[in-house]
RNA sequence: GGCGCGUUCGUCUAGUGGCCUAGGACAUCACGUUCUCAACGUGAAUAUCAGGGGUUCGAAUCCCCUACGCGCUACCA
């Protein structure tokens, strides 16, 4: 079967538990790269299996902030799919179906305990000097006829994996290599709760195989749990998926995950404290891998191109250098066309009166204001100017300024500077000066260029 | 505690036994340009490759130990 490569397919499987994280859309850019590098497919599944955490309305926001980062799926919620439905709480029967499997071939097994006695167990277990509690098998030694008869009397239960005793389990992953763990430390999850939901475990297996994942890109929070994977994969006789594990983000300095102290957490966040999706994407890429080159900047396409698993990173934290992310940021403002920059301000200001106005009136300020914001929030600093008081010094100066302008016979950019020459020379105060004068900061876009637009009355006005 | 994983400039990294007296980018500093601030250009500084043992003619690269960090240890994902 050689060169019979088998069809690529990766996929997204995002909780509907809360907001998506800016690191969860790096998982989703190097999945989506490999499927597209490979001609692939790439599908976004649902895994809304704990109840307790559900939040209305996050599906509908998961899948608008990956389209908002660029990103399209094959299959998934939305545009369906072969392989569908692509909502784990859609696939219920199914996960039921396979846990009976696994009961079935001894590979697990049904669990009458209450919580309270699970409890009681960690207690002693904990009193023994074990902290790791593992579950104590006592329902695996029911009889046949035990649990059928709390079957029959609809005892809750649910469904645990039977780790054999002694066993090592291996696998290869294909970032950190080699991995293996002794079966002695891994609990006899459970796969099917109570409520008739898969656990995790359960869920992403089946759905994986099922949906024909070839490769599995997530965080490598994921390798402990890798191995009960394994067992599940064995125990059904389904050939592996390749693994790849990704490095987790954190906060520069710190050792710790993103937090909201040091700025934007969420993948919404960024883009409403306007950083541009395309930066975003671009400082992602590096984020966990690079391409052996000094290139940087990086398109979608150009990362597609370049992509390779190879190349991820093995380690366990990468820092998420914010200073960078504005340096690149700033870079992307930069080289944008003036018309396409003009349209993300529109749209990012769309319920801005004020700056809308400068947009749609002044759109000259576009390219004065181009090198000087990192973040499309900063714009609105540069265009839209206030109010400020002067000393009595000051206002000399702003008096000497207004007679200066006002005998301007002609209103150009090289006449107002030299205005503005004269000012300085004259008064001895820095340039900064006239910027507080007229704009109330003090600094700002280049000021005849601002003034020629702004026109001769109006300028006349600020002062 | 147990298990797993990691550790190169401040940061992200290049690096898979000799090209490394360790390269790039961000940040920092200096100079140039200048109406301010940026942008841009040029240049500078910053790492005995966590520490200690090996293996080898030769190690950031291979092996062992230690330290530190992170993750997992739920009817959460």
């Amino acid at each position: 079967m050689q060169g019979m490569q088998k069809q690529v397919r990766v996929r997204m499987a995002p909780s509907p538990t809360g907001e998506y994280h800016i690191g969860h859309i790096r998982t989703v850019l190097y999945n989506w790269a490999f499927a597209k590098k490979n001609n692939g497919t790439f599908l976004i599944r649902i895994e809304d299996t704990d109840r307790t955490r559900y939040v209305e309305g996050a599906i509908d926001r998961i899948l608008q902030i990956i389209t908002d980062y660029g990103f399209t799926w094959d299959e998934g919620p939305g545009v369906g799919g072969a392989y569908g439905p692509y909502i784990q709480s859609e696939r219920l029967d199914l996960y039921k179906k396979y846990a009976l499997e696994l009961v079935n071939k001894k590979a697990a097994y049904y669990c009458f305990c209450t919580p309270e006695r699970l409890e009681k167990m960690r207690e002693e277990q904990k009193a023994k000097g074990i902290v790791a509690a593992k579950y104590d098998k006592l329902c695996l030694h029911l009889s046949q006829d035990d649990v059928q008869k709390n079957l029959d009397t609809h005892k809750p239960h649910v469904i645990r994996l039977n780790v054999l005793p002694n066993k090592t389990i291996s696998f290869k992953d294909v970032v950190f290599g080699e991995i293996s763990v002794n079966s002695n430390d891994i609990d006899d999850q459970v796969l099917l709760k109570s409520d008739g939901f898969p656990t995790y475990h359960l869920g992403v297996v089946v759905d994986d195989h099922l949906m024909g994942i070839t490769h599995i890109m997530r965080g490598n929070d994921w390798i402990p749990s890798t191995p009960k994977h394994i067992i599940l994969y064995d125990a059904f006789g389904w050939d592996l998926p390749v693994f790849a594990h990704l490095p987790n983000l954190k906060e520069l300095g710190a050792s710790k995950k993103l937090s909201k102290r040091f700025g934007p957490v969420s993948a919404r966040e960024f883009l409403d404290a306007g950083y541009l999706p395309e930066a975003l994407n671009n400082f992602l890429m590096f984020l966990g891998w690079n391409p052996g080159t000094e290139k940087e900047a990086y398109s979608l396409d150009e990362f597609v191109k370049d992509f390779d698993m190879a190349k991820i990173h093995k380690t366990d934290l990468v820092a998420f250098n914010r200073e960078k992310l504005d340096w690149m940021n700033g870079y992307y403002i930069q080289n944008m066309p003036d018309e396409k920059l003009l349209e993300r301000l529109k749209t990012y200001y769309k319920n801005d009166t004020e700056v809308l106005d400068v947009l749609t009136t002044k759109t000259a300020f576009l390219s004065l204001a181009k090198t000087r914001m990192k973040k499309l929030s900063e714009f609105k600093d540069l265009v839209v100017w206030k109010k400020t008081d002067l000393t009595a010094e000051e206002k000399e100066v702003a008096l000497l300024f207004k007679s200066k302008l006002n005998n301007l016979s002609e209103w150009n950019k090289e006449t107002i500077l030299t205005s503005i020459r004269e000012v300085l020379k004259e008064k001895k105060v820095k340039g900064s000066l006239l910027y507080k004068i007229m704009t109330g900061y003090e600094h700002g876009l280049p000021l005849p260029e601002s003034l020629e637009l702004l026109g001769k009355e109006k300028s006349l006005q600020r002062i």
